[in-house]
DNA sequence: CTTGACCCTGAAGTTACTACAGAGTGTCTA
DNA sequence: TAGACACTCTGTAGTAACTTCAGGGTCAAG
């Protein structure tokens, strides 16, 4: 198949599958007389386990190290399970910062009111005028 | 002040300090004799507020937008409102994204339960080698 | 007068794409 | 057979929010 079908199998765009080959994500494949990128099965199942790794949240780098974990079907998952682990880690602590910047949030929203006041009058703007230590706020 | 001072105060460098006021996110200042940035008070003020933006994870550009809803004292605070208000749906809704990943990823761990069989075997591979829709993971 | 800490500018690197511009290829229809 | 149209090619530049670097200048202390 041709590039356009490749990435609407795996949901991506063209493109997204030509930067994947420029950065050795996904490895250069044989050509049609016209030039044209040809691609079978294999190709597919390595897109889609990339563009899976993603929806989960993955950076490139971390696919990387997974692609070359799995690179030797016979080596034990070890290395995968480790890379899977450090990945849940960071999604952990990104969500616990969120939920503390949410929660931040939310305090600021109730120190304005009406939304009728000056601004400088505003107890958000106060607050986001206030030291860096933003815990202030609570 | 000179600028690594102010840094200093707002918690961020001076790189970050020159970077914003190339982008106009905080005005040019002037200048000592050596050509150095001089800074007051209300410098440092404006950075906070900027810097505390950014803590509460805002885009330079919502930041923008309420640094002019802010810039005349007397207008009233409705637009600040409405800013804050797009904001905390932003975070929102990448907090329930986030969840839902981590629900996958928590899933797809327990696919793989003790990191000793071949790559090719393991349950996380094969999942993340499926369709692009993860969720026949569950 | 030299050392070291600080400052200056301008350009390039980072992540993960996306969006061109300008060209070639392939197929279908008139 | 010619034209229209969809698709593909390469290479470059743009995005966000900085960070890093190269190659300088300034200033106070010893």
């Amino acid at each position: 198949m041709k590039i356009g079908e490749l990435a609407k199998h795996a949901g991506c765009t063209a493109e997204t599958i030509r930067f994947y080959e420029r950065t050795g994500l996904l490895p250069k494949t044989s050509r049609t007389a016209g030039n044209y990128r040809f691609y079978d099965e294999s190709h597919l199942e390595r897109l889609r386990l990339v563009r899976n790794c993603r929806a989960l949240g993955m950076a490139l780098g971390e696919i990387r190290a997974l692609l070359a974990a799995t690179s030797d079907p016979h080596a034990d998952c070890a290395t995968v399970d480790q890379l899977l682990e450090a990945h849940i880690g960071h999604v952990a602590a990104r969500l616990a910062e969120l939920a503390h910047l949410q929660e931040q949030l939310l305090v600021l929203r109730a120190r304005c009111h009406d939304g009728t006041q000056a601004v400088r009058d505003c107890g958000i703007i106060q607050a986001l005028n206030g030291t860096p230590d933003i815990c202030h706020l609570m």
